[in-house]
RNA sequence: GGGCGCGUAGCUCAAUUGGCAGAGCAACUGACUCUUAAUCAGUAGGUUGUAGGUUCGAUUCCUACCGCGCUCACCA
């Protein structure tokens, strides 16, 4: 019998012990009219004497984390499970006195466990050493912990128990919980932005039958009634315009999207994204409004547009913005000899000659010259200067090449009215002048179907449904993508997505061990 | 998918050149009515990720597999 199992068993006799002292095993309520923080908060700085001659009445409830027994006494730390109590006020010492709980009561106490659920009543006092504590007068035994939990001063550090078993890692691990508080209150400060001015949260469908709005490999999936095949949606920016059409002027979703595609520090197969698209407006409409939106939300998650990224600061009310082909002026390396032109990026030969210098001055760049020059153009992009791009920083005017679905410059039509926002080196959104001319969007489809016929398995798809939709005669409009566990790591310090994300995707846990590997590599 | 690294008690980690698998916390028994990493005395806890191989002998060396991490490629 393993050691967990022996444990779950002496628990389980415990948990018979208690209900034999007449509490339930499992009871259904408790009241709490205030919770641990509320209590601390308010008594923090109440001395000894106030709180002999005031005796608050307290009654809460929560996790123990730690317990001391001394004979016909004891003490324990009641861990708040309350989202309204953060670090710093989530912990309050109960004192127990075989005196103040009569025999039953202290029954209940000794056959008590760290991780166990209780529930205690009583009046708070300041003990020898000054901690602000409660003397209990009745506990009531809530829920039993039948499996041990973490060490207590090192927690639980194995990551891949941390992400299978989340709910452990947030029991211990003060700091886990707080960035999925922020979490919701970053996605809170989203809505409460857009919602003020008059945007309308819609859904959209998660399923869809042409993966469409972004270059990525679908999930694909079956409904059985209908014999039809499904993808996982990898975008809802179709849907969303469908409604620009239909006459909801402002709308915005915060869901899922599905990319079959590799894992990493910034990557996970199922992302959360904001969407929002505005009519009336252009990319540059759309790039203040995302800014103003960025800047509140760092505002509302930290109290400040300061926030710590590993050893740098980021600032979120200091914003830079340049165009694409600026950033590669910027920042092309000195090792790479001369900086580019402007004017040159229209050149493709130049273009062509930009990568040569470049893979000679050993910069790693993944270009593929069979495509679009304005595909180079990007690629040389990413090379040369997202890992600069530490502070919020907008990037606009793209190459038409890789946005099939924005509008060009009138003066250019080979860049369009596009943006990204970077920061922490990372693409955290993306927007522009939404193509609203349907013939126009059938080229651009059928120059990425051409893509396709290449073997390019991530380019667009035709979807003749949103054609027609546009043909029906779609507001001029901006629209952006917001992606919101990116987000959330820079305002969190999280240098991973899955540390954002509370259950990232991981192999399924093994469970049989010898069966499938025994007779797997016999040598002949 | 490629490369590199890791896997020892419930948790956090040791184990000399290949030579008896250990500690702290958690757990159990006992003492203790202001402790807080409580203390003191004692007890128990292991198929060293899995399966093979080399060896008198493997946690240690080799192979394969499983899982995880980092990284590269694809991508947001």
């Amino acid at each position: 019998m393993a050691l967990d199992d022996k444990i779950y068993e002496l628990r389980r006799e415990k948990l018979k012990q208690i209900e034999a002292l007449g509490q339930r095993a499992y009871p259904t309520k408790y009241e709490v009219p205030h919770t641990i923080g509320y209590w601390r908060d308010s008594y923090k700085d109440a001395s000894a004497e106030q709180l002999d001659s005031e005796r608050p009445n307290v009654q809460v409830a929560g996790r123990i984390t730690g317990i001391r027994l001394m004979g016909k006494a004891g003490f324990a730390h009641l861990q708040s499970t309350s989202r309204r109590d953060r670090v710093g006020s989530r912990q309050i010492q109960i004192y127990v006195k075989k005196d103040a709980v009569s025999e039953k009561g202290f029954e209940l106490y000794k056959l008590l466990d760290i991780g166990d659920v209780i529930g205690a009543r009583g009046y708070l006092f300041r003990t020898k050493t000054g901690e602000l504590t409660i003397h209990v007068e009745e506990l009531t035994f809530l829920a039993k912990d039948l499996l041990p939990l973490p060490e207590k001063w090192h927690g639980l550090t194995d990551v891949e128990l941390r992400y299978r078993q989340r709910y452990v890692d947030l029991i211990v691990n003060p700091e886990v919980r707080e960035v999925f508080l922020k979490r919701t209150e970053l996605i809170k400060s989203m809505r409460r932005f857009l919602d003020e001015r008059w945007f309308i949260e819609v859904e959209t469908p998660m399923m869809q039958p042409i993966a469409g709005g972004a270059v990525a490999r679908p999930f694909m999936t079956h409904h059985n009634t209908l014999d039809m095949d499904l993808y996982l949606r990898i975008a809802p920016e179709l849907y969303l315009k469908r409604l620009l059409v239909g006459g909801f002027d402002r709308v915005y979703e915060i869901n899922r999207n599905f990319r079959n595609e590799g894992l990493g520090w910034r990557w996970n197969p199922e992302f959360t994204m904001l969407e929002f698209y505005q009519a009336y407006t252009d990319y540059r409409g759309v790039m203040d409004l995302t800014q103003e939106l960025i800047t509140q939300a760092a505002k509302d998650v930290n109290g400040s547009t300061q926030a710590k990224w590993g050893d740098q600061e980021i600032d979120w009310a200091k914003w830079q913005r340049m165009t694409m082909r600026e950033a590669i002026i910027k920042f092309w390396p000195e090792k790479a000899g001369a900086k580019p032109q402007l004017n040159e990026f229209a050149s493709p030969v130049i273009v062509k000659s930009m990568i040569g210098q470049l893979l000679n001055s050993g910069v790693k760049l993944a270009h593929d010259l069979a495509k679009p020059v304005g595909a180079t153009i990007a690629a040389i992009f990413e090379a040369v200067a997202e890992e600069h791009l530490t502070q919020p920083t907008i990037i606009y005017e793209f190459p038409t090449a890789v946005s099939p679905l924005s509008k060009q410059k009138p003066d250019e039509p080979d860049w369009t009215e596009r943006f990204e926002i970077f920061a922490g080196q990372m693409e955290i959104s993306n927007g522009f002048s939404e193509l609203n001319d349907p013939e126009d969007q059938r080229r651009r489809f059928e120059a990425q179907l051409k893509e396709r016929e290449r073997g390019d398995e991530e380019a667009h798809q035709m979807d003749e449904d949103y054609i027609r939709a546009l043909s029906y005669g779609m507001p001029p409009a901006g629209g952006v993508g917001v992606g919101v566990d990116r987000l959330c790591m820079l305002l969190t310090d999280s240098h991973t997505i899955r540390d954002v994300i509370l259950f990232p995707l991981l192999r399924p846990e093994k469970v049989a061990t010898t069966e499938d590997t025994g007779d797997a590599e016999k040598k002949p």
